[in-house]
DNA sequence: CTTATTAATGAGAAAGATTATCATTTGCAA
DNA sequence: TTGCAAATGATAATCTTTCTCATTAATAAG
């Protein structure tokens, strides 16, 4: 049986770090994400993890991305469509946000720190602290002046 | 067979007014919902519509709830938890967002202008027009300050 | 390096939510 | 009141996710 070989990816250490067992799966399925700079479903992740190892199967995914959420290692988003959408985990910096394209269900990624700070304020003066924000705007690009499209 | 009397609510005015056919059905559900506050799943809904009308399919209060979302009369809402929940549409005034309490899972609802013209502006800067707001924000009760739990 | 222990995995069944099917019923316009 | 397109009810089908359980593999100890 021919292990594919590649090196421990950040989110693998991260895996070990937090004191899970670092199997093949969890490793290539660290490596996939790793890899990854878009918002895949699981599906899509199974898809990816496979190319790198076809030893591998659906169930396992949906476990380790389930594991890797509670860990806080991923952040799941729900962008509609019906299944769940995951990315990594900010780190210590501020939180990022998702803009959706209205037409085209495009993801684009924004940062804002005024919002950051404007969220955290609005759930202080509710006597809460903030864990977990989820912010996604639907929006349609502008039309341009003079255009008819 | 009994036909329920209940006077037409002001959602089933809107059902009418945007050219969708009033069925015994949509007319209860408008009505119902039209007496709920707070955000029931579709479970929930169905529960409160037998009561007023036993002659109701699950399926229809499937169908109505996306009719009325796809007309904006209803939103759909992701508190996690793996069912869609809904409410009535914001009108004209600002949207509201939903706290959601980390421990208990109770929503909270609130408004906040300056937010309203945050998110609008970041989305105007990023060359869009704003659709859809979607955001709920997870937080944990604050403890006391001399409490030790 | 080998062995034991315990947790993880694979394959498929099961569950839970939502949508589709189709014969029957109903709202609404004429 | 009648006709017809659209809506409904009951249930099957679909889709995503979780569970089951026999098998396999990772880690610690020897």
């Amino acid at each position: 049986m021919k292990e594919p070989t590649f090196p421990d990816s950040p989110l693998a250490d991260l895996c070990r770090e937090r004191g899970l067992k670092l199997t093949g799966q969890r490793r290539t399925i660290a490596f996939v994400l790793s890899d990854s700079d878009d918002h895949p479903d699981v599906e899509e992740l199974y898809r990816r993890a496979v190319e790198v190892d076809p030893r591998i199967s659906i169930a396992t995914v949906y476990r380790t991305v389930r594991l890797f959420e509670e860990n806080g290692i991923l952040q799941r988003r729900d962008f509609g469509g019906g299944r769940a959408r995951y990315e990594v985990a900010d780190g210590d910096h501020g939180d990022h946000y998702h803009l959706i394209d209205a037409d085209s269900g495009k993801v684009i990624e924004f940062e804002n720190p005024e919002l950051d700070a404007l969220l955290e304020n609005i759930v202080r003066e509710m006597g809460y602290d903030l864990v977990t924000t989820r912010l996604s705007v639907v929006g349609r690009r502008k039309t341009k002046p003079r255009g008819n499209g």
